[in-house]
DNA sequence: CGTTTTTGACCGGCGC
DNA sequence: GCGCCGGTCAAAAACG
């Protein structure tokens, strides 16, 4: 990821962090709805939870995330203190209940 | 050194 | 039965 990396080449999508850490395990360009898709997967022991990027090649900004694998092992480690703490820290994580989210997806009209 | 990322190729399942 | 697609894996290279 970064560290190795150098950014020399400078990843090509901006990856919304979403306070988990996601390995990148493949990436390929679906003809099909003409989009690239990018597989990542919770890099947590015990956590088999993959998420999948999916954006379009003149939008690169609409980025489409789906979690699959349900919920994690581990607490979410946010980066914002106070938000975990805040009334139910479980409550947080319990959003990632639903095992797809979907972000972006704004078709001009 | 360790770690991560990228690309190509392969395989299975499904539909007709 | 066959073809096609999507998904995953492996290897290599580079950086601090």
């Amino acid at each position: 990821m970064d560290q190795a990396g150098g950014e020399s080449g400078g990843r090509r999508i901006e990856l919304p962090g979403d306070g988990f850490e996601w390995k990148k395990y493949g990436q390929k360009f679906i003809k099909s709805i003409w989009k690239f898709r990018a597989y990542y997967k919770c890099q947590k022991e015990g956590c088999n939870v993959k998420k999948k990027v999916e954006w379009s090649e003149s939008d690169p900004h609409n980025l489409r995330i789906v979690y699959e694998g349900g919920q994690h092992n581990h607490d979410l480690s946010t980066q914002d203190p106070g938000e975990s703490s805040r009334g139910g820290s479980s409550a947080d994580a319990n959003r990632y209940n639903l095992i797809n989210q979907v972000f972006g997806d704004n078709p001009p009209s």
